[in-house]
DNA sequence: CCCCTTGTATAAGTCTGCTTTTTCGGCCTA
DNA sequence: TAGGCCGAAAAAGCAGACTTATACAAGGGG
């Protein structure tokens, strides 16, 4: 009955109910998805399966998975006699890695984008601060040494190098937290930062100070003087939230530039 | 075809995907979901969806929607020419409000709290300094009458108004910092907390000083003294962190009781 | 002996027509 | 006017056939 399999797949990446990829069910949830969230269909609006199934040209067993999944996340509440209700988005879950990607491919974008950096920046400093009293020897060393190569990719000025190496820094630390909703926060994180590279709101030029600060959190963690990991994380996210703050200002002034 | 309903429905409570409400949907999936939150189907397990249309007895529609939602959770990848492959649990939407319900109700119980509290300990301090930035007077006014509330029913050892005092406290908190995805965060720990109480896991003897500390939040956000705010918040945190440390304890040493 | 191609069986993906259940909304009576 | 009855609308669920991708093995060439 339950069989068992090899490595339970090598080399392949994750994906995880990616975009448009491939079938009728993730193009047409994509597609709705990509609709609710960019305001095409608002709160109280009302679908009906027979509908949709002319609409894509699909099944009805297509529609019913999507508008299934759809129900999962929150967007939608279905009633009999009724049909399909667009739910109001406070009733999103706006955690859902798919969710996310939908949003920052909306005009909601920057909001999108200010939450989960607000969220990043509640969050970091207190991961900092457990990573270390729980990392052992060798992530610790690690981390000092990501914080090296990122202060040698800084100085260099190779933007590309630096930002992978950021990523992975932030990564690990929140890793080394030990808590699991603190790592799948980062893939959120993640999410965005790949968005905002996607839609050119890019700066991030190291400043000096922020590559001694990622130094200091990567000695204080293997010192492990949390507290001291602590503030120069939060020093940290102070200097990357005023940065996002200049581009929203920005952005603000030239709409929608995608 | 698209028609328009009127308020998106009144006075029903949200329910969003509970459990095994009602329709056979909702059974297999909370049976399934239940199963593998709780470990009895591993990681690398493979299923198939014949098989399980005979073990539930059910059509190969609510099997698939099921699967399709699984799916959308991370739980679950399907490949063709194999099935249905478990997914570790590390691609797991943690955020997802039904896969805390299923881990709260399953022996990874203890961590689930753990995980979520450290959560809420990185993220309220955060929250209670935006906050302080961004209420409004009514907001603040409110705020300060609730802490006001509380200070009562907790000399009065009220424990239950106590209780959803503090909750409703903690919620307007997160509101007023004007982040959705704080808001959101609320209802995860709102799961917690009624799992907590579902699973006898409740201490909750409010301490002279928590009561203190809650005004002095409110009073803080009033005053717009945000760093004040912040303050007081991480150290409710710190009461709350110890009082749920000790409880951590004491499920180590009588494993299950549920 | 190994690599690459090719064929085939398998299990998911999709489609379609049908029955069942719920419930909205109108209508009828007291 | 209120309350209950009834019909129709729409989702929920079922059954079975067909389509498509692909893991795996067998065979052929280097």
């Amino acid at each position: 009955m339950i069989r068992r399999v090899n490595p339970p797949s090598p080399g392949i990446a994750p994906v995880q109910s990616a975009g448009p990829e491939a079938g009728l069910h993730g193009r047409v949830l994509d597609h709705l998805g990509t609709a609710i969230c960019g305001g095409d269909l608002t709160a109280g609006a009302v679908l009906n399966i027979d509908d949709l199934v002319d609409r894509y040209a699909v099944s009805r067993s297509v529609i019913r998975e999507v508008l299934r999944v759809l129900a999962s996340m929150g967007f939608i509440e279905t009633r009999r006699r009724v049909g399909v209700m667009i739910r109001p988005a406070n009733d999103w879950n706006v955690f859902d890695p798919q969710v996310i990607r939908w949003r920052l491919a909306s005009t909601g974008r920057i909001a999108q984008i200010r939450s989960i950096t607000e969220l990043r920046t509640a969050v970091e400093p207190h991961a900092a601060l457990l990573a270390a009293q729980r990392v052992d020897h060798d992530e610790a060393s690690e981390l000092v040494g990501l914080a090296a190569k990122m202060w040698a990719a800084g100085k260099a000025g190779d933007e590309e190098r630096f930002l992978s190496l950021d990523i992975e820094f932030h990564q690990r630390v929140l890793r080394a937290s030990g808590n699991e909703m603190f790592v799948k926060l980062q893939s959120l994180v993640a999410e965005v930062l790949i968005g905002r590279h996607h839609y050119h709101l890019m700066p991030h030029y190291p400043h000096e100070q922020a590559l001694q600060l990622h130094a200091d959190v990567a000695q204080s963690i293997q010192r492990r003087d949390g507290e001291s990991a602590r503030r120069a994380m939060v020093q940290i996210m102070e200097h990357a939230f005023e940065e996002m703050s200049s581009i929203w200002e920005q952005a603000r002034t030239e709409p929608n530039p995608a």
